[in-house]
DNA sequence: GGCGCAAATGTGACCGTTCACATCGAGTGG
DNA sequence: CCACTCGATGTGAACGGTCACATTTGCGCC
């Protein structure tokens, strides 16, 4: 029968040591893997510890370090989608495995006062770098202007913040997907973009113009959305009271299926009359009727890399940059060549 | 001009109260709306706070209050799809809504090791409370076992573990989606369930046979899935190697969408010659082909209830409980009655 | 056998808050 | 006019670790 602790607080490193017949430092070094501590003493000190069922106090330890060992995500409100939500994952995993831990801050809108607000929520958890999956344009204009300063890493190029950038490379992404359908012998392709103030968004749109251009297809104006599935729905609506188009190229999946949703609710089919591809392949693209072609991003290996530069910026040993993550087309029922 | 604190070191409370000519307490008073303040002095550190950029130090205040303020949310790999990750954000804006931070663990697998592992992550962090969306049963022995010290709560009931639990009524949800394909006039209903070990697929599938029963129609044992389109799609092939069924109850929307894709591959119509209803209300179902008839649930509303049922129990100051949440059935075109 | 050196351990201060308690001054009632 | 109360503020000690430095111990070597 072990004494307890006096108080109803847990046991501390200098109850251990009393227990175990030694000095609280030497209880630290045991915490600490410090090389020189006699075998026999560390053993005696675990034992004491899982006898006490003792936990290093985190704040004490902050608190003398000024290290918390915490990283924060500044999520938007798409976070629950697919993609985002994988990264997530993917940077909690990688994080623990590092030794780290991650703390979310989820923003409600996109206003200003809600990104201070939710930056401030993970600065004053002092976090030792933060992670930004909320790729408006807005987003980054705050972060510049709160003059952060810690490291902090965002999952999609800016163009604005290159060095913090990690990202799919979401250009290629859409070129694959553009090339794919003209190469099919589309000539009049429309896309539908997602929010101009996304980074993504505006990737993906310039990735689709460019191959428009190089391969001289005219091209119309793209269509601005809002990633919804509802969105596509009322587009396609809108779209097939003129039916000059022979394919469609929307920049995430759920937007390509509110559209095939319209198209077979017109009466139409895909792809015979319509060709469409999306963007992502969240998992159920594959099962979409038709199922879909489109383009898939690697969003855990996203996260996890992200997490490794992050952790290298914070270490300062600088980690190799490792260039962007390559999408890649996969190509299901939901193109074919235009029929005449 | 302000003297900056000597060392890199950020300021402390004493480096306010020397500007302000106040002592640390008065500054530490100000911080905790202490009621006995001068207005003058409340203000003149108020302002040297702001022209520091003052922080408090959240290790410090946490050692000496030995309470973290954070909240633990321990979720299973599931937890990328749309519900539980609708539930994480919306338990993020009500903790910090609260004064309260959020920290997560994913779980990799559900193998006990990996369980007790994101328990023990959670805990190293002094969380003062933990809500638990891995509703797998072994995660709830696990804790069991454990004899986790902080209050938690579950998004499922569990059965176990009552006290704990705050969900969505799945059995009623489950009763009203077969109600609706009996009074419709199936009676040869399959049930595409969840992975036997989810408190969720047992409440749905308890809620299924329930109904069935009820309704004197005769049941078939329901297939056991693992949740994703995937399955629902290999199901539906096997399933319609003999058609000997009208319509089928999907445990969730994603299996009803490969079950769909089955269905439509073999040539065959949805809702006339199968009924499919799902379970969710995913974003996408209203757009899937045909829109998916389901059972909504909704995932934001629990997770704030969820939040309010927990910082209850940490504050000790005991909420009344709300009762469950009703889930509705929400009927689209992917239900009709049998063609005979 | 004493010396030196490294390994193993101990000592006390400190990190930035809050807590318990002390102090100080202004009003107030007898 | 003095004791008393109460509002406003100050003082010093925790909290539980780590850090820098001091001290002890063990051991090889001349």
């Amino acid at each position: 029968m072990t004494m307890e602790t006096p108080k109803g607080r847990a046991p501390s490193i200098r109850d251990v040591a009393r227990l175990a017949g030694v000095s609280h430092q030497t209880v630290s070094r045991v915490l600490n893997h410090h090389p020189s501590i006699r075998e026999s003493t560390k053993e005696r000190v675990l034992q004491v510890m899982e006898e006490l069922q003792y936990r290093p106090n985190r704040a004490a330890r902050m608190l003398v370090t000024s290290r918390s060992r915490m990283i924060g995500v500044l999520a938007s409100a798409a976070g629950v989608h697919y993609g985002p939500s994988s990264s997530i994952s993917a940077i909690e995993d990688a994080a623990r495995r590092s030794g780290y831990y991650v703390t979310v801050a989820h923003l409600g809108a996109v206003d200003p006062v809600s990104i201070s607000e939710g930056l401030d929520h993970l600065l004053s958890q002092a976090v030792e770098g933060i992670v930004v999956i909320a790729p408006q344009v807005r987003v980054f204009d705050a972060i510049a202007a709160m003059s952060i300063s810690v490291p902090f890493v965002t999952l999609q190029s800016t163009g604005i913040l290159e060095d913090h950038a990690l990202s799919v490379d979401q250009i290629a992404g859409a070129r694959l997907a553009t090339r794919h359908l003209i190469e099919l012998g589309h000539r009049s392709i429309f896309h539908l973009a997602g929010p101009p103030d996304w980074i993504e968004a505006d990737a993906r749109m310039r990735g689709f113009l460019a191959e428009m251009s190089a391969q001289d297809v005219p091209t119309t104006a793209p269509i601005l959305g809002d990633w919804t599935a509802g969105f596509g729905y009322r587009a396609g609506r809108e779209l097939l009271r003129v039916r000059d188009f022979t394919a469609v190229f929307s920049s995430n999946d759920q937007m390509a299926l509110g559209l095939m949703h319209a198209i077979l609710e017109a009466g139409l089919r895909v792809p015979e009359d319509v060709s469409v591809v999306g963007f992502d392949d969240i998992p159920e693209a594959a099962h979409f009727w038709p199922p879909l072609t489109t383009v898939r991003q690697d969003f855990a290996e996203l996260g996890r890399r992200c997490i490794e530069l992050l952790l290298g910026d914070i270490d300062e040993a600088r980690i190799p940059y490792r260039g962007n993550i390559q999408p890649e087309l996969i190509v299901r029922a939901s193109t074919a060549g235009p029929a005449f």
